[in-house]
DNA sequence: GGATCAAGTGAAAGCGAGAATCACTCTTGG
DNA sequence: CCAAGAGTGATTCTCGCTTTCACTTGATCC
């Protein structure tokens, strides 16, 4: 399992003319290991041999090669998680208080009714969709 | 119509004990008049009067007073729209080439499906929901 | 193994959107 | 009219993130 992945992440790499090195596997295993996304600083926190240039870098380099999916929250940093088809399709929490992050998911029922929507309004607007964003803003129940 | 805005826009920075001045005035009407959310560079060419430091801070305050959104893309430039009770719940397309960003809605049965099941995913993680954010990301007519 | 050279690394410097400063100007209430 | 406070805007500063550049690593050929 934790082997595919390095399998997976390794062709993608390969596939946009990148390395899989040690310190874009340390990264990949991180994320792995994370129960939510990741900032960079909770990234360095958790990979003190890592250093903040190379971690930018090459989280840079992992997401144009389709590994890495960064988010930009309304927070101060970015975080970054693997990419959903690597993980599953889910969703965010997002807390504009603490900034954290965690996923959840809905049922394939509403998540293939909202497709559907969805692929028709980018029909509509000749809008090429990559991906849909479906978050929910507000306080987790640390920052109630 | 337009009375009615600035009406709303006044009283709610009141309750936030701001003015209504003429620049920040000057904010309600861009955004009220542009047909998509405008980054600040955009604010700043149809409104040439605008001071850069006084736009960013008045927005900050119309941000505060409800009267303004914040949309953060992962352009460089974060969007500003009226607050989505003045402009009626939408959505919105995000070109991940230009930036910029259009608006979209769907069938208020797929809207209804939705806020169920959001509101038993906040209930479930003890997470107060503010709102939901509901994004399509790709590429635009004109960057396809 | 050794030589070669492109790719990767990381400390340090740079960049830029947006926030903070501060002297000045308006507005409001007495 | 005259303080006292709120808002303004040119400028400066902050800080996430990017770029630079000298150095290291690791493939590839001999």
């Amino acid at each position: 399992m934790a082997g595919e992945l390095h399998e997976v992440a390794s062709a993608r790499l390969a596939r946009a003319e990148q390395r899989y090195t040690r310190s874009r596997r340390a990264l990949v295993d991180l994320l792995a290991g994370a129960e939510a996304p990741l900032s960079l600083p909770q990234l360095l926190e958790r990979g003190p041999h890592l250093a903040q240039s190379s971690a930018y870098r090459n989280l840079v380099v992992l997401e144009r090669a389709g590994v890495v999916h960064r988010i930009v929250t309304a927070d101060d940093f970015a975080r970054y998680e693997l990419a959903e088809d690597l993980t599953g399709h889910h969703h965010h929490l997002i807390c504009t208080q603490c900034g954290e992050v965690r996923d959840f998911t809905v049922s394939s029922d509403v998540e293939a009714d909202l497709g559907r929507a969805l692929a028709e309004v980018a029909a509509v607007h000749g809008f090429t969709a990559d991906h849909h964003r479906l978050d929910l803003v507000g306080r987790c129940d640390a920052c109630r």
